[in-house]
DNA sequence: CAGTAAAATGACTGAGTAGTCATTCCCTTC
DNA sequence: GAAGGGAATGACTACTCAGTCATTTTACTG
């Protein structure tokens, strides 16, 4: 009972500690950002962050890792549930673009942490890119079946994965950046078409 | 003629210093990097990078800018240089993975300044933007022109543009991180196949 | 409405570092 | 080879900030 109530308690913190976090972090950067100013956007003090996470690296990789969890949780339900290829294609380009317009804090911190291609820290070492990784390789796997059911052409699976989600990143770039006028819809019709061409039978 | 000698001297010691932060800022990102390790590195004292520089952000800057200028003069020359649309955006392709290849110092430094969309250094602002945007209308042109030759079907010149970018950068990145066991050629070649149905009338 | 335990606070500390500048070094010139 | 001046040096300063912990506040219980 009272553990149940201290539990949500703490989940509320930590939900309203991300929250903040991302948001400071999209603004400034892991470095730029000190933890008072993570603690402000929380409306809390600097010390309660160090009651619910050990260090400001780890509020930062839990900001990361819950959106990148909770995004590939989005897209991996939607591209199951679409029927063909080309609509599990959309389905995922659609999810992603729509998932980062709706929470753009998080995607420039996600968007700045691909960027670091250095070694990451030692505890999350691997998990990024296992995550990372996790989106590709689900593509990868329709790509395989769609070619040997010949509804695609044959080629590198893993390559063509890797650059869909490139692309898809990319559009969200644009769009970001305010580099694109067009209709959201426009935009990803667009590289469906692109797409679809390129790798059609 | 002392004068051209100091501004030999100066030359000399700017590119040690350029080279030196690119292959530190490469390796732990700017903001993990000290001037002292850049120092190091160079093989000179702290206080001589001042006289060259202004700041750490001015070293990062330059060592960026100049790696960045080089490239797009590289990528603009091969582009002209070649005959059809296909070869042009094969010289393009090739170009630049081929330069990061060669660079891959310097192609950490900008990717990760690719993922920072946050708002950049007042001095250097629009700068980074402006350097990157070259590269892409470069495309655009050559885009556009072939579009209204009837070489490849219209769509829009400027989105396509910036995707081709995306899945170069994708490419060199796979590369790097050694997702792509690969030939360098096979890679290119999947990629160009890839772009070429995807455009082609 | 005490009494107590858990949660929250924020002043403080210690480590780290960008940038400075008095001093030293070295090269040129006469 | 002495004098002069510009280049190089690195110890030092002034500051920032992650993380701590003694103190205060809040919440619960009997």
């Amino acid at each position: 009972m009272s553990k149940t109530k201290q539990e949500v308690v703490t989940e509320f913190r930590c939900t309203e500690i991300l929250d903040a976090a991302r948001k400071v972090f999209a603004e400034k950067g892991f470095s730029e950002t000190t933890m008072d100013q993570v603690a402000e956007c929380a409306g809390i003090a600097k010390g309660t962050l160090y009651l619910y996470f050990r260090s400001k690296r780890d509020i930062y990789m839990a900001a990361l890792m819950e959106g990148i969890r909770s995004l590939n949780n989005d897209s991996r339900r939607k591209v199951e549930a679409a029927a063909g290829v080309r609509e599990k294609l959309c389905a995922f380009i659609e999810t992603r673009v729509g998932y980062f317009e709706q929470h753009r804090d998080f995607f420039l911190i996600y968007h700045s942490e691909v960027g670091n291609l250095r070694v990451p820290q030692a505890t999350h070492e691997g998990q990024m890119s296992e995550l990372y990784l996790e989106q590709a390789q689900m593509l990868e796997e329709v790509l395989k079946k769609a070619a040997a059911a010949g509804e695609i052409r044959e080629l590198r699976p893993d390559s063509t994965a890797f650059t869909v989600c490139d692309m898809t990143r990319g559009v969200i770039v644009q769009r970001l950046l305010g580099w694109s006028r067009a209709e959201l819809n426009d935009d990803i019709q667009h590289l469906i078409g692109l797409i679809w061409r390129g790798i059609a039978a």
